[in-house]
RNA sequence: GUGGGCGUGGUGUAGCGGCAGCACAAGGGCUUGUGGAGCCCUUAGGGGGAGUUCGAAUCUCCUCGUCCACCCCA
């Protein structure tokens, strides 16, 4: 490729061609209709935080804040953390802004860029974008419906297939916490069946047992309680209640008992809206209620929910279900010119055609006609106008349609509305 | 973090120890002012580094990147 040594993007670090920005801004769109719709108000944060923020929001022990968190230390000694998650900051900014005294529920949605340092695979970026819904100041089961069905709608919208809504509701801490001591009682006894890794999670993260893929463990798994069965009654209603809700919205979803997410606030609902073509089954959406979170960062606790989504996965299951997205528009006008003096009445009659909304197309870098008819062939244009010395000096141009190769003179002070006329 | 596969022009690929080839794309020409078909020309390549060998894209090692599985997650 080069000489030289050619210096490459970083482990993990992709560009966004003009196709993908394309498929982002298509994604984009749709977001903020919905939100406009679903009223929910923009913002952005930044993408250093202090390393704290999601040591204490998500979570000292979990994976992405223990071994994926690129944290830094500045000059004057604090340690900010490039943001893996989006969450933690929006409770930040709920807070910092005071919004706690806004109408709740306050509802917010975000994009941008997040990290985290793994090892890459294909859907797994260290830089990567992710959008996120939260509500916050509002603990009614309809609301966890409503982050669902936006996030579900969103996608539908862009044409994914094949979409479906798994769900579980793990309850508040106290009663994971029970659960989980009666998981690893019951596992204490088959621990000799388990395999390596399960035996290693039995004393770290026994809730990731059950959803690991040794058949053998999974038969194991199978003959274990659910979480659900250790909700309180307060907790089993909620959930009912989501369900419910999910159902008058006709939206598919799939009870999963073992869907367990990773990180440390979760509380009740967690739910992950997944793509599932034949055998694989690509997690698009993730997220759930989180009624602790606020409190965890040191205000009055108050009840949030909300979800976040991969947009390189999105574009990704885009393309697997076959929606491409056009990036560029197809010109309808193509401006060919011959000479300085052409090249002059070229530019302008481009400018006053564009700015009467004609999509149009030039290559003024190019100066042999034919290069130049070959481009606007090429682009599919339906007309061409072609300005040569003669027509300069004419006061003319020539207007050539494209399908039948026939062209006709016309008066320059006529050119553009009669073009505007004839497309 | 662990294990494995793969890196050849811009893209997709062939050769598998002996002249690095094809297709598409791009630029130019055949046509000094006329596109589509055709023909011709041009640009451009073995990720990087060491080693084995008379000779390496091909074998070995290292390294970088990428992909897959595990892990985890969006």
């Amino acid at each position: 490729m080069a000489e030289e040594e050619f210096i490459q993007t970083p482990k993990g670090m992709h560009d966004l061609t003009p196709e993908d920005c394309a498929y982002f801004y298509r994604i984009e769109n749709a977001c903020r209709r919905l939100a406009k719709d679903y009223r929910f108000d923009r913002i952005d944060f930044p993408i250093l935080e202090n390393a704290l923020l999601f040591k204490k929001g998500t979570g000292a022990n979990t994976d992405i804040v223990e071994k994926q968190m690129y944290t830094l230390r500045t000059k004057s000694g604090e340690v900010l953390a490039l943001r893996p998650e989006g969450t933690p900051s929006v409770v930040r900014f709920y807070l910092e802004h005071g919004a706690r005294t806004w109408p709740q529920p306050v509802k917010l949605w975000y994009w941008g860029p997040f990290f985290r340092y793994e090892k890459a695979q294909a859907g797994r970026y260290r830089q990567f974008h992710q959008f996120g819904f939260e509500i916050i100041g509002g603990g009614d089961a309809a609301l966890d419906a409503q982050v669902i069905n936006l996030f579900y709608r969103l996608l539908a919208e862009l044409k994914i297939k094949n979409l479906v809504v798994e769900i579980n509701s793990i309850g508040r801490p106290g009663e994971r916490e029970t659960y989980q001591k009666v998981l690893v009682k019951q596992l204490k006894k088959s621990e000799s069946e388990l395999c390596v890794d399960c035996r290693r999670r039995l004393a770290r993260n026994p809730l990731r047992i059950l959803d690991c893929k040794e058949p053998a463990c999974q038969e194991i798994v199978g003959q274990l309680p659910h979480v659900v069965d250790y909700l309180s009654d307060e907790c089993r209603q909620h959930f009912q209640e989501v369900l419910e809700l999910l159902g008058e919205l006709n939206i598919p979803y799939r009870l999963n008992p073992h869907l367990v997410r990773g990180l440390d606030y979760y509380t009740r609902t967690v739910f992950e809206i997944v793509q599932s073509d034949d055998e694989e089954k690509k997690a698009l959406v993730g997220g759930g209620r989180y009624d602790g979170l606020v409190e965890l960062l040191g205000a009055p606790p108050a009840p949030a929910v909300g979800a976040a989504a991969g947009i390189e996965r999105i574009v990704s299951a885009m393309k697997s279900s076959g929606h491409r997205v056009v990036y560029r528009e197809k010109p309808e006008v193509f401006i060919a010119q011959l000479g300085p003096a052409a090249k002059k009445e070229a530019i302008k009659i481009f400018e006053e055609l564009r700015q009467r909304g004609v999509k149009v197309a030039e290559a003024f870098g190019r100066n042999s006609l034919n290069a130049q008819l070959k481009r606007a062939d090429r682009l599919g244009v339906k007309y061409t106008v072609i300005i040569g010395q003669k027509e300069a000096l004419d006061g003319t141009i020539t207007l050539k349609t494209m399908s039948t190769g026939q062209q006709r003179f016309v008066k320059r002070s006529q050119a553009v509305s009669l073009i505007k006329k004839r497309l």
